[in-house]
DNA sequence: CGCCATGATCGAAACGCTTCGACGTACCTC
DNA sequence: GAGGTACGTCGAAGCGTTTCGATCATGGCG
């Protein structure tokens, strides 16, 4: 309700004094900064959003686009979406939601009407109609994921070939010989982010390397399907006696019910790995040993960059973020006996 | 880039005019009216959001308080985020998102500011710290949900009750004498929203009138404790011969997975209702019947309510909406067999 | 003692739009 | 033919900031 003008009168001073005392943008005698800032409180001065945005050279506002529609929206998302509203917070930048549905209508809209001042896209898939437009879009943009053609881009995420390499190091030190990876649905490899493919593929080439069998099998939703798939992965050649998921927390969950029920036991017969998950997998049972993919991270860093690029183009670049792995007992090594057992 | 101005100069006229032309608040010649929408159109004419929030009344923009925080999110929440984001886009309308963490804080902020002319609150709590700001806001705002006090406020939601009354009658209607329900796990009921409680009383209550016994029991996330659950409140005396769930998508799966393995069949040995559930029952093996909860529903009356509400105020009201019914088999006649057979 | 930075403050010009009042002009109506 | 009513258009006044000179003391320096 009060405006910069009431705050100047009942201060006594100029406009443009009271925004220069309360931006700190140029020097102000202490004296009247702080009887500004006093009587701003008091009246509950806040700056109009509009008029800021018009004579200012920032709208403190940024868009984002998130693989909203209605068929899928896993926590995963939302996590992501909260991690990027949270991190815009800290700099003062409120955020602007925009639907797969609009994906490039609305970046055009918000973009051309000078609502946000940049883009941060979400989930971005190997081949995202969003991503040649931001690139032609004269407007500081940020990607979490990476696209197939990162030409001229900022991405930023997690780096899911090391992710592979580092659960497969881990099983491999341990002296486990064969393993297998429980991906994703099938449907995800063809059309979805590219994460599951570098996944995928970073996993065979490690195991290659390390001289060790791997298996990988895509995941079902199908209950049915999904118990085929694992029974199917774990009867292998030779068999294999660690296991990593990359996958939905709702199939790992479902993989590990059908473990149970199959009385193998952890990690006694059966280590296991949860890769690149947003989940809380020390509350699976057992606690599963993880390398998360915390949205936190990759969304922090995300909004870090798009204000230093508010500031001065940034080059483009494609930045992954190192793996970590968290130990919580699902790991071992493998019985000896069962490899000799399966002549 | 091209301003009002451009546009005024290209089509000789002056900005007044093209401003009438283009929203059409004041008649302006067809002639002239088709001659400026086409230069406007040719130079990509956007008009400047912050000149327009600045100089009209409305800023276009929705702030979305939504439940957005780091331990829960379901994608139930995001399926309500997405609704209001899509209804809003109906009436040229952006969502300025806000979490949880800053629900107070930012609601009193975008509001001082002027940044948005109303506020939806999504997921409303019994005892929600947000609602009793929103009624000092002095700015129109529309609740999804029911929170314990209503007074003053808008709300709308879907008819819980109604919802519970019409899932008791589908069983009763069939001939079932006892069922159960299956709600929320066991926190939800202290500190969440307030329709699964409504919802669960309902229920009781429905039972009661139609004069058939029924059963409740809260689920849980934890597998084993499920299970149990399930079993108990299936074991009730007279046993039940039809069960309601009314809690999340991986609570309902994890349940029909047990079902599965305890060989009871669906609908011959048991009739099941999946309850407010915003996820497809219809993909479930069996399909289930359902009353769903669709975000879409409530979000768009919603966003209704709040573009009648910036006309004029608007009276407040709780808003309930009717509950529908979507048969896809679960349910039938219990087996005749099955109460003499336990004395 | 005069000159010039330096600091503190102010006035005014944007920023791009909406909207109000006013001014013609043309057309009716009595 | 005078008066009234539309209609179509324009100029200008905001809307509330930010920001760029300009102004006026003050104090250090040669």
């Amino acid at each position: 309700m009060a405006s910069i003008h009431d705050v100047a009168q009942a201060a006594g001073v100029s406009i443009s004094t009271v925004s220069y005392a309360l931006s700190g943008k140029r020097p102000v005698a202490e004296a009247t900064r702080s009887r500004i800032a006093a009587i701003a409180d008091e009246l509950g001065y806040q700056p109009n959003a509009g008029a800021r945005m018009l004579a200012g050279r920032r709208t403190q506002l940024l868009a984002l686009t998130a693989p909203l529609h209605a068929e899928t929206s896993t926590p995963a998302h939302m996590a992501f979406v909260l991690a990027v509203v949270t991190a815009a917070r800290r700099y003062d930048y409120d955020v602007v939601l925009l639907t797969e549905e609009e994906a490039t209508g609305g970046l055009r809209r918000v973009t051309s009407t000078k609502l946000v001042d940049g883009i941060i896209v979400l989930d971005v898939a190997v081949d995202d109609r969003r991503v040649g437009l931001v690139r032609d879009l004269s407007i500081p943009a940020v990607l979490v994921g990476v696209p197939g053609d990162t030409d001229g881009l900022v991405c930023v995420d997690l780096d899911f070939e090391a992710a592979a390499r580092l659960a497969v190091d881990s099983l491999a030190d341990e002296g486990h010989t064969s393993i297998a990876l429980i991906g994703d649905p099938h449907g995800i490899y063809e059309r979805g982010s590219n994460f599951p493919r570098r996944f995928r593929d970073a996993f065979a080439a490690r195991a290659a390397e390390r001289g060790i069998t791997s298996t990988f099998a895509e995941s079902s939703r199908n209950l049915v399907e999904l118990r085929a798939v694992v029974d199917a992965a774990l009867a292998a050649v030779p068999r294999p006696t660690g296991l990593v998921m990359q996958c939905a927390e709702t199939i790992q969950l479902a993989v590990m019910e059908h473990l149970a029920g199959t009385g193998l036991s952890i990690p006694a017969d059966l280590s296991v790995i949860s890769a690149a998950s947003t989940f809380d997998t020390s509350k699976f049972s057992p606690p599963l040993d993880v390398i998360p993919l915390v949205p936190a991270e990759s969304c922090d860093r995300a909004v870090d960059l798009m204000m230093r690029a508010l500031d001065h183009p940034l080059d483009p670049a494609v930045e992954l973020l190192e793996p970590a792995y968290h130990s919580h007992g699902s790991v071992g090594r493998p019985q000896i006996a069962a490899a000799p057992a399966a002549p």
